[in-house]
DNA sequence: CGGACACTTGATGACACTCAACTAGTGTGG
DNA sequence: CCACACTAGTTGAGTGTCATCAAGTGTCCG
């Protein structure tokens, strides 16, 4: 199950090779953890920004509030996301961030990330890697909601939490514990909390999932697979290795290939 | 009007100050340009990836396709705009992207960017706020498309759309050209084309944005941001200069600050 | 002048929202 | 141990926004 402590070093080398400096580097992230309670906030939309997190052991989740009262969900974290790295480069907070579980988290600032672009250009590349990914994570959130029908942004979304959590714990179960409320997924989809209900009883009388309170069944994930036509493509980030051998980097030998789209000519492989 | 050049380099200082080895470095972006036509593809989901791009001159965007043959639109790229940043470490394509007008690009790839982590600390800075800036674009359209109705997804678009070209053009007049159909904003909003119509008409009765083809009229701005409850806050990145400076970085000066919440305790100012 | 395309307008219906009543589980206090 | 409150979820009825289909207008362009 995910009581289980996640090892962070270990999570981040599936995104990015690292050498002993790197893990020395970045071990400092775990030295001086803080608890938070489940329900309890980490920062507010609007604070001054004074730090990013590595969240370490339990479940967090980003949102704005809109002033109708409702909210959107933007982010769901599971243990070795790194919270607050998309506000980066501004002066206040973007979103709220609160705790589904209890969590422990490691905090760091903007000049130990600076600090870590001039000491290692992998943990910069993981970082860099990290921000892509959860980007990835957000378009693929946008198509959900623009996109599908209420079945298909459930069946999407949990599919989507057990591909991840399987990163994560290689070992998951097809049932699995998922904290969050018909509420919360409601304010994750953009749907209301009773046609999320509607909508799962939908799914378990097709038989492609099973709830009891936040313990989730995925009896046959393929089926899942298939009905959601779930892709994971956006969750497959890896920095290749090679890259960081010195090669002749463009633009300096770039031949200007004027009016012939990049990539063009190369199809994709069939997967 | 939006035919004029941008300076790349001095939009890129807007984000973060650069000195005179990082313009050098960064200058190599546009040496080799490419062109492209209106409505041309530089590249699709699923290709092998072995670019990212600087949108030069025009208007791009990213998008995706549904199996039903609808798409929702990801991205709208203007001038300076950093193009396929989000698939840094991914192997494929995650969405496609194609020219709204003609369009003049720079092409670089993974090694020139990874050897800019290794040359400077300020172009590793601007490229993670690019990326953070764009990642900030996504969860505002995700809050429009998750969380309004036609009407204030419409107006919300326009008026983001203005604050970016303001950036971009700071002499914008109230009236502008906005190279896309009312099918692409459907797209875009997750709304259907018949939909936009009719939410145009609405907004000219309510005399909050004229239409005539592309070209768009804000005849009082104050009274679109007003109605559209819209806020340029996740328009506003930078990345103070004063971070470059050597401090004294977390973790290694932090304080187990266990179960008080970051940034606790720090209001938001009155804005 | 004809055809393509973008947009407009009307009619109809589906999907999802709201409101409201009800159930089940959980915790609290007497 | 039971009464009560509180929360999360379920279900039904009525409503509304927006999608779809279809017909029609305007503009561009050869």
């Amino acid at each position: 199950m995910d009581g289980s402590d996640v090892n962070i070093i270990r999570h981040f080398e599936k995104y990015c090779e690292l050498d002993d400096d790197d893990r020395t580097l970045l071990t400092e992230l775990e030295r001086h953890p803080m608890t938070l309670t489940a329900g309890e906030l980490l920062w507010e939309e609007h604070q001054a920004i004074d730090a990013f997190c590595l969240l370490r052991k339990g479940w967090a989740y980003s949102y704005r509030s809109m002033n109708d009262g409702t909210r959107q969900v933007l982010d769901v974290y599971l243990p070795g996301d790194v919270i607050g790295l998309r506000e980066f480069s501004f002066q206040r907070r973007l979103s709220s961030v609160a705790m589904l579980t209890e969590a422990s988290l490691g905090r760091f600032n903007h000049r130990y990330l600076i600090g870590l672009f001039g000491s290692s250009h992998r943990a910069t590349a993981l970082f860099f890697s990290m921000l892509a990914g959860q980007q990835a994570l957000l378009t693929e959130r946008l198509v959900n909601i623009g996109r599908r029908n209420a079945r298909e942004k459930l069946a999407h979304f949990i599919c989507e939490m057990y591909m991840r959590l399987k990163r994560v714990y290689p070992e998951l179960p097809q049932h699995f514990h998922m904290p969050l409320s018909q509420q919360m997924l409601a304010d994750i989809l953009g749907l209301s909390s009773v046609h999320v209900s509607r909508t799962f009883s939908e799914l378990r009388e097709a038989g492609l999932v099973y709830r009891d309170r936040n313990r989730i069944e995925i009896p046959d994930p393929e089926a899942l697979i298939e009905a959601t036509q779930f892709s994971d493509h956006y969750l497959r980030e890896r920095v290749a290795d090679h890259l960081f051998e010195s090669g002749k980097p463009w633009p300096e030998t770039a031949v200007a290939a004027k009016g012939s789209p990049v990539g063009q000519g190369r199809a994709a492989d069939p997967e």
